[in-house]
DNA sequence: CTGTTAGCGCGTTCAA
DNA sequence: TTGAACGCGCTAACAG
């Protein structure tokens, strides 16, 4: 059997009052008594137990952390943000993906509530009715992060995609391009690529040239790539996403063209695959990391009642200028 | 206040008790009082407090997983399989990030076991004395997932890397390749990565070249495999991560040569990196899903008391045959 | 500064 | 088939 606060009790021989204080540094204590129970701690190698505690005080230190899916590079790198911070504030997360299933989500609220979270780090394609029902009903503070609430009812982290998107077509412009196209994954899937996409629509005189690359997926979108530039004479493209940009970058060379010679390529977000292709991509780089971080942040100053200056944070974005463009 | 069982209780007119046993199915229940507590439960819209739920029970249906970094295309692979095998068995995940040091390694067993994980996925470049020891003061089942335990203390879901390392060896042999090298993180840092190479190095009868490439990061190695590819004549190259290839790939381009007609390559592991360069990469593929669904999986038969055949699980790896060979 | 005493919300005997 | 009562390990008043 593992030790209890009573076993440290009697073993400082203090009443497990006192051992909580000393634990929990939440009254002054006596130096020597203080020491006596540190000295039964470390000979009972106590560890105090985290579900009572959570039980008793009504806050577990855990945050619940819902997501489309981990194995995505770009989602990967915004959990490990999120994890970086929880650690260094005590917390723990639990981890969900949802497959971007709008009941999924749902019902991962109502469970994360059952685990007593402390607050839910949330991540969502397009948020809806049925999401903010559930948070109001679970009555557990809620940071969105990297995605859009178009009404801001609820805090989030995000960078301004619009605006981002008219960056993007703005510095193909400048260079010279005079038909852009936007490369997406399905329109209506994403409001950040949706964003986006108007942000370059903006800019364009000439009319609007989208291309649905489907779930933007490397593979699909290739040949459906190919076969739009087969269709279309452009000089400039911007694409939703780095694997789409990948994806364009070598549909590009497929039909005989050169980037950035003929055609210009820009992509979004700026994952480690950017740099990787031959040329490498100059990318609209998203603060990836950065959402997670401060999405936990924000988290943490509720949970803690500091003050807040703004529920809708938005980042900073910035063009990485290389050889695409 | 949000309901507990005493209300629900209150509400059906029974005691929590029966409310308890329908809720848990521990026992049976007259249809119709069942079917009052169950409508009392959605009039209520009660949902069981997890942590009372755990303290009473002993069981928090949670899994503790400690990987070196999920941000890393491998393991945010494998977190998904476990995270998805843990959802079809009702569990949930607390995931937290090592970077694979051992002290940070070793104290999460310790945070996890206050947070009383009902067991641990556990994943590591090196398992070393300490982490056994901190998994025996735990006592929690753990189960070590595509990390080698040499002495098959601990359960483990793993490839047999060394034979993974000589069938790639053989596969460059046969294709009429001479002088193979092994481009590595440093060695020393990873099991897997060191048996590997130790697979290569033995089907070579020339002497075993090895290239460290630090970290593994695409942008440090690049240089490092380009100077090693202008001091050696070299017709085959064996790389310990996808992104390695993709530098060994490069690099062979940028000293002038061609993949495969001048030097093949054929990288480890298969992340979809592997299709997205050109020539796309010949590899030998690691399950990645697999490694943390079947851990997930055996993590809880252990927990179920059902029936384990092997405790060391070697999956079965493939050579996907692309363009780089 | 320290000890006593209630709960926290639930599972689980033990009787009835 | 159901209910009463206890305990899980801890926090948080409240006394002293």
């Amino acid at each position: 059997m593992t030790a209890t606060i009573y076993d440290v009790a009697r073993e400082a021989k203090v009443s497990m009052a006192t051992v909580s204080r000393v634990l929990n540094g939440t009254a002054v204590v006596r130096e020597d008594t203080k020491q006596r129970v540190l000295d039964a701690i470390a000979r009972l190698s106590y560890r105090p137990n985290a579900v009572a505690r959570g039980l008793a005080s009504k806050r577990t230190r855990t945050i619940g952390v819902i997501v489309p899916d981990v194995s995505a590079a770009f989602v990967a790198e915004v959990v490990r943000g999120i994890e970086d911070v929880a650690t260094m504030y005590d917390y723990h997360i639990i981890l969900s993906n949802s497959d971007a299933q709008v009941q999924r989500e749902v019902d991962l609220v109502g469970t994360m509530w059952e685990k007593q979270v402390d607050g839910l780090v949330y991540m969502t394609n397009r948020l809806q009715k049925e999401h903010v029902d559930a948070f109001e009903q679970a009555q557990i503070p809620v940071v969105l992060c990297a995605t859009e609430d178009p009404e801001r009812r609820i805090p989030s982290v995000n960078v301004d995609n619009q605006l981002a998107g008219r960056d993007a077509a703005t510095y193909l412009l400048e260079r010279g391009c005079k038909r852009i196209a936007y490369i997406t994954t399905t329109p209506g899937f994403s409001v950040l690529a949706d964003l986006r996409g108007q942000g370059v629509a903006s800019c364009l005189s000439e009319p609007f040239l989208q291309v649905d690359a489907k779930h933007g997926q490397y593979e699909t979108a290739l040949p459906l790539i190919q076969a739009f530039l087969r269709e279309h004479e452009v000089d400039g493209l911007v694409t939703a996403t780095d694997e789409l940009g990948l994806a364009a970058i070598h549909a590009v060379q497929d039909v005989g063209k050169s980037v950035p010679n003929d055609i210009k390529v820009m992509a979004f977000d700026n994952t480690r695959l950017a740099v990787m292709v031959r040329p490498e991509m100059t990318v609209v780089a998203q603060p990836m990391y950065d959402f997670g971080a401060v999405s936990m942040r924000l988290l943490t100053k509720f949970l803690q009642d500091e003050p807040v200056e703004t529920y809708t944070v938005v980042l900073p974005h910035n063009i990485v200028e290389r050889s695409s463009t």
